[in-house]
DNA sequence: TACAACCTTCGAGCTGCTGTAAGGTCAACA
DNA sequence: TGTTGACCTTACAGCAGCTCGAAGGTTGTA
């Protein structure tokens, strides 16, 4: 099968696959007389493993690490449920951190009445409050509901 | 004062700061004989707000629309809370794929069952599963988990 | 005078691709 | 046979938002 057949069937972009090829992701394929790589079921399952780790959030570099502990037979899999781990911690903090932007970020659009110049706003006023290191409309606001 | 002390009072890098001047976000500043910028409370404002904004998960592109803005008093500030709006949005879309990805990721530690060798984690196993397309470990779990 | 700790500019590098240019290949059709 | 059009190849530039390094100038202190 050809790089465009592939693609459609791992449902990426040839210039992924091509660059993932390069970063050592896949193996290197056979080449057609003319130079077209030719690929086979196995690349379609490596393809769809990179892609799934991606899907996950890990990095490349993660991934090439799984996939090197996967012909690895000598260590045993502490390392590979450690980075699991570590990729639920990362997840874990950054959700965290999302809430409290969608609470910043709430606040701040209560701040808004609209129809009045941008000089005005209240959003605007809030931001720049927050910049001059004053106690911000945002923080009132956050600090009123948590005070509840 | 200078750069070093503008980043020390912002808490930022130097680097940082010649990119966002570099980038318009940041007011020229008057330089010293010697070629030294100098830095006064007026920029440690503006910088403050940049830096408040990223921590907000707004593009330099966007924090420049806003700045711009600031100075345009003919537009209202229906604008600007669109903008907001769009932040709020991407944040829950955001929250929500991190919220799958927690599931799936603690899934899949669960498939472990450490001190086996790496060639029998059910993680790395799951991952390949995953990758032939057949029903993993992890949507097993996950299915598990919903139909309860 | 020497030294450390700053400052300057310029350019490269990071991640994970995406897009473009310039060219080769292949199958189908007139 | 020629000519489309859809594929393929490599190589390189570009994106965001910085960070780091080199090579050099400045400043304050011992």
């Amino acid at each position: 099968m050809l790089i465009g057949e592939l693609a459609k069937q791992a449902g990426c972009e040839t210039g992924t696959i091509r660059y993932y090829e390069q970063e050592g992701l896949l193996e290197k394929t056979a080449r057609s007389e003319s130079g077209y790589r030719r690929y086979t079921a196995r690349h379609l399952g490596q393809l769809n493993f990179v892609l799934h780790c991606r899907s996950l959030g890990m990095t490349l570099t993660e991934i090439r690490a799984l996939k090197d502990l996967q012909t690895d037979t000598t260590t045993s899999c502490a390392g590979i449920s450690a980075m699991i781990d570590l990729q639920i911690e990362r997840i874990h903090r950054q959700i965290e951190t999302m809430h409290a932007l969608e609470a910043q970020l709430t606040a701040l659009r209560d701040c808004c009445r609209e129809n009045v110049p941008a000089s005005e706003c209240g959003i605007l006023k809030s931001l720049l409050d927050a910049a001059e290191g004053g106690e911000s409309a945002i923080e009132r606001k956050a600090g009123e509901k948590k005070r509840r």
